[in-house]
DNA sequence: CTTTTATTTCGATAAATTTAGAAATATAAA
DNA sequence: TTTATATTTCTAAATTTATCGAAATAAAAG
């Protein structure tokens, strides 16, 4: 019997965030390119409106892959790496 | 601007698939031993009807994650390693 | 202090997903 | 041929998710 533990809670969250096609290209630009913020991930994108992106980036920030870093009113966004390279090194290329 | 290609369908039908906690545990599951047949993998999980296990097993086929090979009224199913490798060496172990 | 800019939260709606039971299909066994 | 077993398809309900606009926060700029 499989269970329903902890690191596969882990791995459904990740893979959840990914598995939505603004998500996975937000992670992607943000493997090519560290520290953008919201709204430049947003001139990135077709036609997103701030608050669908603040939702999309909280999930990916939930559950471990992007990392965010705060100065004044933006918010600069990264991918953790090591996340990455744990559940979908095919991001990192 | 990132664009909606086929690549990045592929991988978000992938991505998809991995983000639900019963399709996870069927892809763990058949990494640790191929060929399960429909039936065998319903006795490994917790209470899942047939016609709601066929429909997660037809999902991670279509994305090409899992491979099936018909023997009478069996289905068996095993991980297609490659696609694994590439989208979630993970379930590798 | 007021205004502007960046982002989040709230509330609501539409669309997608998960799920299961019943019926259908297909093959094997008796 | 009849019966049993494995799996799928259909249908429908319940839940979750994605999305947006409006209002709320928060910090910076004027």
């Amino acid at each position: 019997m499989v269970e329903d533990n902890e690191e596969v809670k882990r791995a459904v969250k990740v893979y959840k965030a990914l598995g939505e096609p603004t998500r996975i290209k937000i992670a992607m630009l943000l493997t090519e390119e560290m520290n953008l913020c919201c709204s430049d991930i947003g001139s990135k994108l077709e036609s997103v409106a701030g608050s669908t992106l603040s939702h999309h980036l909280k999930q990916l920030t939930e559950c471990g892959l992007l990392t965010l870093r705060k100065d004044g009113t933006y918010i600069y966004y990264s991918v953790n790496k090591e996340v990455a390279r744990k559940y979908a090194p095919y991001l990192l290329g």
